[in-house]
DNA sequence: GAGCCCATGTAATAAGTTACATGATTGT
DNA sequence: ACAATCATGTAACTTATTACATGGGCTC
């Protein structure tokens, strides 16, 4: 039930269609969460019939503005609120260092070391997004800055581990 | 077809039946990778239709002990060293402090802080983890070490911004 | 009028969760 | 005998992915 509440967010801050929403999750939520064209449509939908969001305005090639009712908007600040239960873990990559005694250390050293340099490329892409971005536009983007500033913690973080993994795993053994 | 993969490496570390792999995956994978019972037995089924596990050994109960085969092994080797495509990130704690603006300044601070102290939490719940483990045992935990790690720093990274975020909310506005 | 973008939708499949259903064996 | 644990399986439902299908409107 979160991508419903996603939509809602989006919604919330200003109406769109489909489309634009599909583009906003390309964009500023690419980082942070993601839904395909498919399913979009499909929440949309269910989220009309629900009566969280309303159709507000229609326009050329049968565009469906969408907007967010004051049900939903009580619906989303509820979920906001709301810590949830802890998400499921699940990284595909701590799984493969788990097993990593399947293959040799060499080829385990490399695989570290290659997650290692993909962390790097995500962290120079959130600093180069980080330029890109126009702070001063104010309300919209103060809690956007929050959450970039977790990306980049996180990459950093990803990146010292795997220099910590990399060298632990050459001194282990040979 | 990650959780495919997950079972043949708890296969290749040792045999074990279903009811076996169920509680390793809510002990030693609980901070990795998660399954439920029922996907559990369905995944067994296909992959000993696909011949990459076999029944090796029958006891009471219907008791079905699993070992992989070589077919296996290779697949999970080739699964090992391949780096996949970087994951859909989805983070529902993210996707919250992403549209904190909806609520106010105050519930946006005691909402991050709140965060702040689950993963305080988790923090100490790998410590004492971390203390539970016969560390000389050798070469089945090498590699588990090294995932511990990167909880560790993940939780610590969690808090640190925990920390910084608060204060940030606190001093942007009132 | 050609090509690009806008715009919405459906179908098939895969993956995951919850609940239901059943029963044998072991230890006390 | 009773309870706990071992042990496997199925059904219904939800969520997510990929591919298919269609067509209008805008700009050059």
């Amino acid at each position: 039930m979160t991508l419903r509440h996603a939509v809602l967010g989006l919604l919330a801050d200003s109406p769109g269609s489909g489309y634009d929403l599909l583009k906003r999750f390309q964009t500023a939520m690419a980082n942070v969460w993601s839904a395909t064209q498919s399913q979009l449509y499909g929440e949309l939908g269910k989220l009309e019939k629900a009566e969280l969001i309303k159709v507000s305005a229609e326009g050329p090639r049968g565009r469906k503005e969408y907007s967010i009712t004051d049900t939903g908007r009580t619906e989303l600040q509820t979920w906001l609120l709301d810590p949830g239960p802890s998400p499921v873990p699940r990284s595909e990559t701590l799984l493969r260092v788990y097993f990593l005694g399947e293959v040799s250390p060499a080829q385990a050293r490399d695989y570290v070391a290659r997650h290692g340099e993909s962390a790097a490329r995500l962290a120079e892409h959130l600093e180069s997004l980080e330029a890109s971005i126009d702070w001063d536009d104010a309300d919209s983007s103060r809690y956007g800055r929050l959450v970039l500033e977790w990306g980049k913690r996180y990459a950093a973080m990803e990146q010292e581990w795997a220099t910590w993994a990399t060298e632990r795993i050459r001194t282990t053994r040979g």
